[in-house]
DNA sequence: CAACCTTAGGTTACCTAAACGTTAATAATC
DNA sequence: GATTATTAACGTTTAGGTAACCTAAGGTTG
């Protein structure tokens, strides 16, 4: 039998997946075993996977087919990952992808050179199937939650794990922070305590009710009463203000 | 309007003066047809080449073109590689090139030698050109970024293993001055433990929990508790106070 | 329409365990 | 042989959870 929460938890990750319709993955490498052995693995989850040999190549790419996430090996001739990925950034004109660098053991500069260029994580070859697809998820997944995020005064920083709220920077702990993102994905919308626990806590998390209640007075203690609304017997939602 | 090709052709152009064209690089070497093989491939690439067949010569280049990089033979005639560099590395008159030696395999002797005349690095020969290309890159990569002073007043010096915070200058050993250069390659920017974990000590090593905990008090005893922030759960980051 | 309940959520203080900090001793490295 | 890295053991902190109680909204009833 499913339970109340995961058969929510499942609902909600469906949507996320429905809108952006299925991610499209650049994957960047010179070698062709690799780019067919990353294709085949991101291919068979339903992913959307475009390839690239070179970082000038890749860059092209990621300008003209806007993927959701670009994987970049570090060594290649022509143009390197990492130059790419500054090339990436600096070009306003394209859509900012995640950017996840394909990196071999030993290559000491490139993996510091690598994050200062603007990357947000990287994947140690070799590459297991199974952790590559779970890391492309987990990354993608990130995503979605930024981008609904921005279009208010209050900005979610992910990277920084911060929130900034007409330009003062707000520390919150862990939980406090995946309660306002989960909030924050869809302003507006209310969710239940059910959907919350789902979401925040895990599907297997037994929390009693309370717990949700002292966490939003929390948040509110540090945003202000007005961003986060009880809608009684309901649920909560996060509005503008 | 302009068509996405040529708005990244110009894009591309732009990026291209701005990372390998800004650099020239001397390359001192009596075999002729090294050479013309180095000349060639580096001026594929896009770099300013200069070429010099001795060490006098080499030194005297070094002078009136100011390069970026200087590529020493050890063995030549007239004045070697070494007393080249020693030379380069004595004239205040220079302004100071990175260095890097080409030794043939087993010259274990120069090579240390090489380091001791103020070296930055070495390529061994035979020279393969994807190898080339990318140690050039990665080389003159490093030298951006110890220039690049950051906007605090921590400035990490990548060659002497030093970091110089409000004029004073502290001495690290190799595994805190790598974690905080980590660190501070994304400022603000929350590291997990895996991360640190895979870039400071590699993907393949084995350490207990705690010992990043060691070192990060290390570095927090040096430079004070204000720079490195634990975000309980999530990880550490660095921040400019 | 008072007075009374009922219910859902708010608030506070407190407890606990996980996560991190610290120290010192040992191992590795140079 | 000295410096640096790692580990183990223990101390500390704090995020997260809970219980107990409070309050407000709204419904019910005489």
């Amino acid at each position: 039998m499913i339970s109340a929460k995961n058969q929510f938890a499942r609902n909600f990750a469906a949507r996320l997946n429905t809108y952006n319709m299925a991610h499209s993955i650049l994957i960047v490498d010179d070698e062709q075993d690799i780019l067919e052995f990353l294709s085949y693995n991101l291919k068979k989850e339903g992913f959307n996977v475009y390839t690239a040999e070179n970082g000038e190549e890749g860059v092209q790419k990621a300008k003209d087919l806007s993927p959701s996430l670009v994987l970049l090996d570090v060594m290649m001739p022509t143009m390197d990952g990492i130059e790419a990925c500054q090339h990436i950034r600096e070009d306003q004109s394209i859509s900012q992808p995640i950017i996840a660098f394909l990196t071999s053991r030993s290559e000491d500069y490139s993996q510091i050179a690598g994050f200062e260029a603007g990357a947000d994580d990287y994947i140690a070859k070799p590459i297991r199937p199974r952790l590559l697809v779970s890391k492309v998820n987990s990354l993608l997944r990130r995503n979605e939650l930024n981008n609904t995020a921005d279009s208010s005064s209050l900005i979610i920083n992910r990277e920084k794990f911060v929130v900034e709220l007409n330009g003062e920077t707000i520390v919150l702990p862990k939980k406090e922070f995946q309660l306002l993102e989960f909030l924050v994905s869809r302003p507006g919308k209310v969710f239940n305590r059910e959907q919350i626990l789902a979401i925040v806590w895990g599907n297997d998390a037994i929390v009693g009710e309370r717990t949700i209640d002292v966490h939003i007075r929390k948040l509110r203690e540090k945003l202000g009463n007005d961003y986060i609304r009880t809608v009684k017997g309901v649920g909560y939602t996060y509005n503008e203000v």
